[in-house]
DNA sequence: CACGAGACCTGTTCGC
DNA sequence: TGCGAACAGGTCTCGT
C-alpha cells in the first residue's frame, strides 16, 4: 500500500489542489455514503453521517501513513493500507467498482475512497491522537537526530527491518522504503538493531530521508494495477528487482522472506556480518 | 519481549 | 486455454 511518500502526495493534492483539481480545504461536508460496513473503525456507522454532515474541510496533512482531515469539531482519519485510493470526482459521478466511502461536498465535488482489498479504514474521532498517538517520529523531522536514533536501536536486539516496519518505531516506512533505504546505508536487513555502530546508525538516518524524499519528489511510487501517477517505481535499487544487477556493484539482487515480507537486497553491499551473534 | 502464523480481502501473474 | 498457487505498498491478534 501507500507509505510515507504516497501519503504525502495524496495529501498535498488534496490540500493544495493539482490539474484540473481544486483544493478541498474550506470545503463543506454535505453527506456521506457508507459502501462497505468495515471500512468505518469508529464510530458506528449509524452516527458517522449525521455526525459528520455540516462540518468544513479545515486543513488537511499526513501523520505517518495516515491521511487526516481537520473539520470543525472532529478529526476525519484515513489510512489506505494496501490498495487505497482518495479520489476528488464531480458530483453524482457514477460508482466506481471498488468504491466504499463516498463524501459529498460543496461546490458539487465528491471524496471517494476507493480500495479493492477492503483493508483501509477510515476513523472519526474528537481526539486526533486517539488514532494516531501510538506513532514513532516523524522520519523527515529534523528534531530526530542520529544520536536518538542509535540510542533507541540499541534499546532491542530486533532485526532491522522488522523493527522499521514497527510503526511505534518510526512513522511512514513500508516495505518498498525499508528495503530501499536499507541498500543505500549498506545494512542488512536481519542485522541486529542494538549491532549498530553510531556511524550506521546516522547513514542508516540519512539513507532512509534520501529514499522519502526521492520518492515524494517523484510524487510517490505506482506499481502493480495501483497506478497514483508517481513514477519512483523507475527508480528502485533492489524492490522488486530480483536477479536484476545491483547499480552500485552488479551482483545480482537477492530476495528473502523477512516476517513474511519480501525483502530485496545486494549480498555483496549488505553483507550479513553477524554469525553467531559475533 | 520477540517471533511466526493466520486473518482480513481482491486482483494479477506465474507455472504446469 | 485453464486452473491453482503465489504474490502484492499493511496491520492486528494469537500462540509459543
Amino acid at each position: 500500500m501507500p507509505e510515507l511518500p504516497e501519503v504525502e502526495t495524496i495529501a498535498r493534492m488534496l490540500r493544495l489542489g493539482g490539474r484540473e483539481q481544486p483544493a478541498l480545504v474550506g470545503r463543506r461536508i454535505l453527506g456521506a455514503n457508507l459502501l462497505w460496513e468495515r471500512t468505518l473503525a469508529e464510530p458506528s456507522s449509524a452516527e458517522f453521517v449525521p455526525r459528520l454532515t455540516g462540518q468544513v474541510i479545515e486543513d488537511i496533512g499526513r501523520r505517518g501513513k495516515f491521511l487526516y482531515f481537520r473539520l470543525t469539531r472532529d478529526w476525519l482519519l484515513y489510512h489506505l493500507r494496501m490498495s487505497g485510493d482518495l479520489l476528488v470526482r464531480p458530483a453524482r459521478t457514477p460508482r466506481e467498482t471498488h468504491d466504499r466511502l463516498v463524501l459529498e461536498l460543496d461546490d458539487d465535488i465528491q471524496l471517494v475512497f476507493n480500495d479493492a482489498r477492503k483493508f483501509g479504514r477510515v476513523w472519526l474521532v474528537d481526539e486526533v491522537d486517539r488514532v494516531v498517538g501510538s506513532l514513532g517520529p516523524e522520519p523527515l523531522d529534523e528534531g530526530l537526530t542520529a544520536e536518538s536514533l542509535f540510542s533507541r536501536l540499541h534499546a532491542t536486539h530486533r532485526q532491522i527491518k522488522p523493527l522499521l516496519l514497527d510503526q511505534t518505531f518510526l512513522a511512514g516506512l513500508g516495505n518498498i522504503y525499508v528495503d530501499e533505504a536499507l541498500n543505500l546505508a549498506k545494512l542488512h536487513p536481519l542485522t541486529p538493531a542494538n549491532r549498530l555502530t553510531m556511524e550506521q546508525a546516522g547513514r542508516l538516518l540519512e539513507s532512509i530521508r534520501t529514499v522519502l524524499r526521492d520518492g515524494i519528489a517523484r510524487n510517490g511510487a505506482s506499481i502493480d494495477w495501483v497506478y497514483r501517477g508517481g513514477d519512483f517505481q523507475n527508480y528502485f535499487r533492489v524492490y522488486q528487482r530480483t536477479g536484476e544487477p545491483c547499480p552500485e556493484c552488479g551482483t545480482p539482487i537477492a530476495r528473502i522472506v523477512v516476517g513474511q515480507r519480501g525483502t530485496h537486497f545486494c549480498p555483496q553491499c549488505q553483507p550479513f556480518l553477524f554469525l553467531n551473534g559475533g
